[in-house]
DNA sequence: CCCCAGGTAGGCT
DNA sequence: AGCCTACATGGG
């Protein structure tokens, strides 16, 4: 087990972060939070004035939390005293997560026309039943938990898998995009400018422009994209009435640039939370 | 019963 | 190129 410490900012929470429905796989405990990504796991206590890290890879999960960048600097120059303001105010502490492309696709292929709460459950599901089991050590009891499963795995289920944990009608996409993952080299796609890789990433069944869009930022961390989905259109429904998703999604990254993924991101969370107002 | 959820594929103009 | 609609599942 490694750990490491975070000082608590002005520019980062925990909670927040993971909320902010960009991944699906973690769970509050009493007294912190456990998250895991790929074969990884992480478990976030707090404290007084600091975030401990405790997990099986720490540069790991530090590059994953972008600790590395300065959030201020990026909220400062965004700022628009208007709904980008109002969305940071609320969700100041949303941090854009360094997440693995592979699980970004099938993680945000399920999300399709659905619900956060539902689509934890398809991911749970999906790891439990054909994730590796992995067991360690921790604070002397023993513990395990299941990484995400390899595309091989993920290949060979077949779609009637798939219905069965409950993807529904997205079992086909996510069947035909793993036996399509067999074939993919993920190491040519990072070598790719943005607008070449959604070309090549809405080839995916079950990947359209939104979903695409999501894949760049979270796995590929591309921040000139700007997804937009039923939340964001509700941002923008006045502004924006009758103008298109994609459309939308153009025009944002035409006014918000590199740091486009940051905003959506915010602006996502914020509405997304303050629905019931 | 309805509408909604981090939409997309396929079909029709 | 655009516009429609069926698509599984579960919660409100």
């Amino acid at each position: 087990m490694q750990s490491f410490q975070i000082k608590k900012t002005k520019t980062f929470n925990i909670l927040q972060t993971l909320e902010s429905g960009q991944m699906f796989r973690f769970i509050k405990t009493d007294n912190g939070l456990q998250l895991f990504s790929m074969n990884h796991y992480c478990y976030v206590f707090e404290n007084e004035d600091s975030y401990i890290f405790e997990c099986d890879n720490a540069k790991y999960f530090y590059d994953y939390f972008d600790f590395d960048t300065n959030y201020e600097l990026i909220q400062q120059i965004v700022d628009d005293k208007g709904q980008v303001s109002t969305a940071i105010d609320y969700g100041w502490g949303v941090h854009l997560l360094k997440q693995n492309p592979v699980e970004t696709i099938i993680c945000f292929i399920i999300s399709q026309n659905n619900n956060i709460v539902r689509i934890k459950s398809i991911v749970d599901k999906i790891c439990k039943q054909l994730g590796e089991k992995i067991q360690f050590r921790y604070k002397g009891e023993k513990n395990f938990y299941y990484a995400f499963p390899t595309i091989e795995k993920l290949a060979s289920v077949g779609e009637d898998f798939y219905k069965k944990i409950g993807a529904g009608y997205r079992a086909s996409y996510l069947d035909k995009t793993a036996k399509a993952l067999l074939k993919t080299d993920i190491n040519a796609l990072e070598m790719m400018n943005t607008i070449t890789l959604r070309e090549h990433l809405l080839k995916f069944h079950g990947v359209g422009r939104k979903v695409a869009d999501c894949i760049l930022l979270f796995g590929f961390q591309r921040f000139d994209v700007f997804p937009v989905d039923t939340w964001i259109l509700k941002v923008f429904k006045e502004e924006f009435s009758k103008v298109p998703a994609e459309k939308l999604s153009e025009l944002l990254v035409e006014k918000y640039g590199k740091y486009s993924g940051y905003v959506q991101q915010w602006l996502f969370y914020f509405k997304r939370e303050n629905k019931k107002l």
